[in-house]
DNA sequence: CGAGATAGTTATAAAATGCAACTAAGTATT
DNA sequence: AATACTTAGTTGCATTTTATAACTATCTCG
């Protein structure tokens, strides 16, 4: 039987750089739109990959030098028109990386494109990102999602401020900091972020944890009269 | 470019009948498995379907004859070893019906199975209709969701029930309704359930609304001492 | 050593929730 | 026709959770 169909992985590789989102893109080095800036994808490899996860893991390996810790199954845009070459089936993969693991990769192979900000990309990857985008929000609700943008170590502060980004609108301090102690999955490091002000404590995911969820969300009115840049 | 995969829909088609969940299955017209109850499923025809999602209604309208109202992506289970032909992607759609809908279909060829006793069914299909009862549990915690699993006018007990039986757990009378009403969802008819004891009030869901969220979670901690059978 | 800034805590009023007791409306029984 | 029984639906209130704002703490800089 011959169905003539395509089927592609594409990862949308989530980062947070300077309190912004940014979106990892890699120049296309075949056509069709050979050149163009295009998430890090590929056909599944039936000999090689034993599943579609695999074949993610081995487009970041191959094209990004590197494997993301988190990286997770998206969803499936499958139709006869996104793929000029026909009927073609991407299983699209979103994952987020700490911007201080993806800057030591000593590659230049990436470009980093600020999620709010693309131009016009090749297939339909546009549709892609926003839904990568609108499940990092959805999911940052009522969950610890956001460490994962973080690096290893981090202030209350800066996860208060990646939430704020993602979610669009200021939380208040005091609640968030309540939610997230209450969910007992940050340990306190040793260490403090020294500044020109009050050094703020750094904190770690606790090692055993999995991904902590909030019994309620994090962001049912958020703070009046602020709003998020 | 000679890729050797397959790409397929299957669809898990979940109903409620007298208060337990059922799970539509079909006996499989040809090998690999035939003969054995299976999801209604397909391979992807590119020359006709336009999407996936053009594919699994087609399935459903070819192998039962009708398709149902709520039906949306669930996963994409992609792997060398599901399926015996070859290395096959199954892009698994779930879909909700009320089981009056289901029955009126006189069509002889739809088995049901309650969905907590599901026999061993052929390639991974009891891990695609595990996947779709765990999204149906999960998102009734913060949705209207279960009502698509009801007659077009139900009474609010009958909707409390149907929550019940997918989160497994008793809630409370008047927190549900308030939840529920809250919502704004729901709109009163004329009609009232008869039975032996006092009528209920039938309702139906208002017209111009979409699937509605709760700001909270439906069962934070259900009600203590009791469990639903 | 005081101003400024960010980190982090505490107090409290308002809102939401869990729980239980209550009223309402029907049928069946005596 | 009065009463019991069952399910529908409401009400009241103590408790918990939340939003908000004010507070204290700790650093650098001038």
């Amino acid at each position: 039987m011959e169905q003539n169909v395509i089927l592609t992985v594409d990862v949308v590789l989530l980062t947070l750089k300077e309190g912004e989102l940014y979106v990892v893109l890699l120049r296309r080095e075949r056509d069709p739109y050979m050149g163009q800036p295009a998430l890090p994808g590929g056909y599944v490899h039936a000999d090689e990959d034993i599943d579609s996860l695999a074949a993610a893991k081995r487009v970041l390996k191959q094209k990004l030098g590197f494997v993301s810790p988190y990286l997770e199954q998206l969803y499936t845009f499958a139709n006869a028109t996104r793929d000029p070459r026909g009927w073609s089936a991407s299983v699209s993969y979103y994952a987020l990386l700490n911007v201080e693991a993806l800057l030591a990769q000593e590659s230049d192979r990436f470009l980093l494109y600020q999620a709010d900000d693309l131009p016009q990309l090749p297939f339909d990857h546009n549709r892609i990102i926003d839904f990568a985008i609108k499940r990092l929000r959805d999911k940052s609700t009522y969950s610890a999602l956001p460490c994962h943008l973080l690096p290893e170590q981090f202030t209350l502060s800066e996860l208060q401020q990646a939430y704020e980004k993602i979610l669009g609108h200021p939380l208040d301090k005091s609640a968030f900091r309540r939610k997230i102690f209450e969910l007992g999955f940050l340990e306190a490091t040793t260490e403090t972020r020294k500044g020109v002000h009050r050094p703020a404590q750094l904190h770690r995911i606790r090692p055993a944890k999995n991904l902590a969820l909030f019994n309620r969300t994090i962001d049912r009115y958020g703070v009046s009269g602020k709003s998020v840049p």
